[in-house]
This record gives structure tokens, sequence and C-alpha cells, in this order.
DNA sequence: CAAAAATGATAGTAATACTATTATATTTGC
DNA sequence: GCAAATATAATAGTATTACTATCATTTTTG
């Protein structure tokens, strides 16, 4: 993909000062991105990353409530950027096969390094997305933060394909079923793949 | 199913004490499950548990070294019970085809009440392998415990059901990437139909 | 019934996930 | 160029967690 310096834009509930705005902020995402796909979710706390960016757990809580809102912002921002990518590369395809067939792809298929956004590595991002973002949803709290909004840009996501498959067969009565299937089967086929290859046949 | 107060034999590498020799170890388990199904599993603590059953925290970690380990007990008896299940259901059954389609019923169909084994709910332990079981294995010890085993017994589910395809149509080249992916398929969509039917088609 | 085993009570530890307060930089508007 | 506003840093503090260690008490059993 082409270096077009876009912008992904985050819902403001997503953050309490936007991390794109400041210098810090930028550094919060880098480095918080870096940090959690090197020791995980559980092991990552805000005080480790201050460490790192040499500032202070206080200043990043300005910016994020908490270590669990931010992997929120981390998933809304993946899949904001997974959705510009599919409005940009279905674009001017007339074939409706060849959309779905786009989408599917880019859905399944492993990101690569991309330099689009300068402050986010988008492939580190993708593995974190494989490996920590269920726990943004398996909580106790996920019908109250799904009623605030917490869980829309997946959702726009999977909205958006499944229109795609009522293109083709309208009457076709579980594109959303279909689609959280695909995704969902494929971060844990690659997940299988690297850790658990007994459950997969893929290497 | 019939009562046919059957045993669920456990490794012993899934406890320090094996809970099912007696009564505090069943209480545990017992209520270890009411407790995670209904607070989940990230605000469980062996303290609470504790204050429950009327016994004391020490006493807990001298049948289980770790919140993390009961878990993990947790999942193992889950499965060997599904591939007790399994394997009883398609006894006696001569056709492949049926042996597959009751092992894939079994495999994403609801659990009902089940009073075989007295201190385990069957139907409780369903809901948090739904919700909670994933947090088993995404983590960053992954690596270190599948080499220990403490995935077995859901390998070995899939293994069998893979064996059935098999059976029907040898050259397949995918059968344990298909048979883990309706069972996390299976165990997703009813998450998703309960907490973020936007994902979904089912209710 | 004594010894062994199981359980309970208590205390303690380092870390976590924050909040609150105050001090110090840095930016900005005039 | 400077004061006011804003952002960041430093420090301290809190309740809770996920344990470990020790010792006392109860229960089991040979």
């Amino acid at each position: 993909m082409v270096n077009l310096n876009i912008q992904i834009a985050i819902d403001s509930k997503f953050y309490s000062k936007n991390p794109e705005s400041s210098d810090l902020g930028r550094r919060i995402v880098k480095h918080g991105i870096e940090l959690i796909h090197q020791i995980g979710y559980e092991a990552f706390t805000f005080k480790k990353l201050g460490a790192i960016i040499q500032s202070n757990e206080s200043s990043i809580y300005r910016y994020f409530e908490s270590k669990h809102s931010f992997l929120i912002y981390l998933v809304n921002w993946y899949w904001s950027w997974v959705e510009y990518k599919l409005v940009f590369a279905i674009s001017n395809i007339s074939s409706q096969e060849e959309k779905l067939e786009i989408a599917v792809r880019l859905l399944t298929e492993k990101v690569k390094e991309d330099n689009a956004i300068s402050f986010i590595n988008e492939a580190l991002l993708h593995q974190i997305i494989i490996s920590e973002s269920s726990k943004a949803y398996l909580t106790k709290e996920v019908d109250r933060e799904n009623e605030k909004g917490f869980y829309t840009c997946y959702k726009r996501v999977v909205q958006r394909v499944s229109d795609l498959i009522l293109e083709l067969k309208p009457d076709y009565k579980y594109p959303h079923m279909l689609v959280s299937t695909i995704i969902e089967g494929a971060h844990h086929q690659a997940y299988f793949s690297d850790h658990l290859p007994d459950l997969t046949d893929i290497s």
C-alpha cells in the first residue's frame, strides 16, 4: 500500500486526551504496542511503559483512563484502519464477486509492514489483535461497554462485508455469522499455527 | 444422558492435591465454577472462594497452585468429559457419516443440565468454557505450558473428530483446522448471540 | 489413642491498578 | 518578553491481588 499519510480518525470516547495530538501521546501508543507485543497484555503496565518512554505513569493516565481502555483504543484503531483499507481496496471495482474476494483476502491475510502511519507498527498491532483483542470483550462488562460503543469499529467492518455478501445473495441468512467466523477463524488458525499446531494443519 | 455415576479421570499434573478425593476439594471445584460463572475469571480469587465455602485461601492453594491452574483444571475436565460423551455417543454406530454428524452436533449444541457428576454443573462449566477458556492459552506462557501438556484434552477431542473426517475423506487436507474452527466458531457465535448480536444472525 | 495428615488462621510480600497532590517544565497569547 | 495557562513529572498513598510461610487446630487412621 502506498504511503498516503492518511489519518485514522478515532472517536474521542476512546481516550481522555487524544494521543495523536502530542509527541508524548504518540510515544505512548507506539511503545505501548511494542511493549504489549513483547510481554503480553497481562504483564503490561503503565508504569513499565512510563519507564521505557522516560515519562511517568501519571502522565499516561491522562491519555487513557485504564489499561483496559488502552486495549480498546488499539482495537478500535485497528478496525478503523482495516475499514479504511477495505473501502479503498474495493472502490472502483465493478464486479461484486471480486469485491468480496478482495475483502476476504484483506481480512485473512498476514499484515505486512506498512508505513502509512509513522507511529503505529501495523504488523505488531495485528499480532496483538490476534492474541489479545478477545480480552477486550470477554469480560463481565461487555454489555455495558457494548452499549457505550466500545466495539463499533469491529462491527462496522463486519457489516460492510456482510453487505457485500448480501449483494451477491440477498436471501442469505447468515452473513454476519459468516464474516465474524472468517475473521475470528483466521486469527485463531494463525495463533494455533504458531503455538498449538495440533489444532490446525497449516505451518 | 443417563446418570451412570462415571468418573472423569484427570491427570495429576492438573492439580497439587486431587480435588475429587475430599469433600473440601469437591466444594472448591463446585463453588469455584459457580463463582467464576458469576463474577468472571478476572474478578475471581481464591480468597473470595474461601469465604463462600467457609474455608481458607491457604487450603485452596493446597489443591491448586494458582488461579490459572484452576482454570486449566476446569478446561481439561471439560474436554475429558466431552471426549467421554463423544466416544460413548458414536460407539455402536456403523455409519461413518452418522458418527461425524453426532460428533459435530455434540461439539456445537448447548449443554443441558446433567447430573452424571454430582459436584460439577456441566451447563455452567460450558458457559465458562465459552467465555473464559481462551484465557487459558492466550498468554505468553502458551508454548511452555503446551509442552507440559496443558492442552492435551482439547487436542485429543480435535484429533478424534479429525479422524472421523479422514475416514470419510482420507485425502482431506484440513481436518484439524475444520474441527477447531467448528468448536471455536460455535463458542464465539453463542457468545456473540448473547452479548454482541451485531456479529451474528442468531438469537 | 497417638501419630500423621488435613485444614484453618494469621501474617507477610511484592506487584498491580489505580488516585491525589504538588512541583516543575513548556506553550501560548498578549 | 512575560504572565497565565497548560502539560508533564515526581512522589506518595490506597485497596486489592496473588501468592508464600508459619504455626495452630482439627480430623483421620492404623
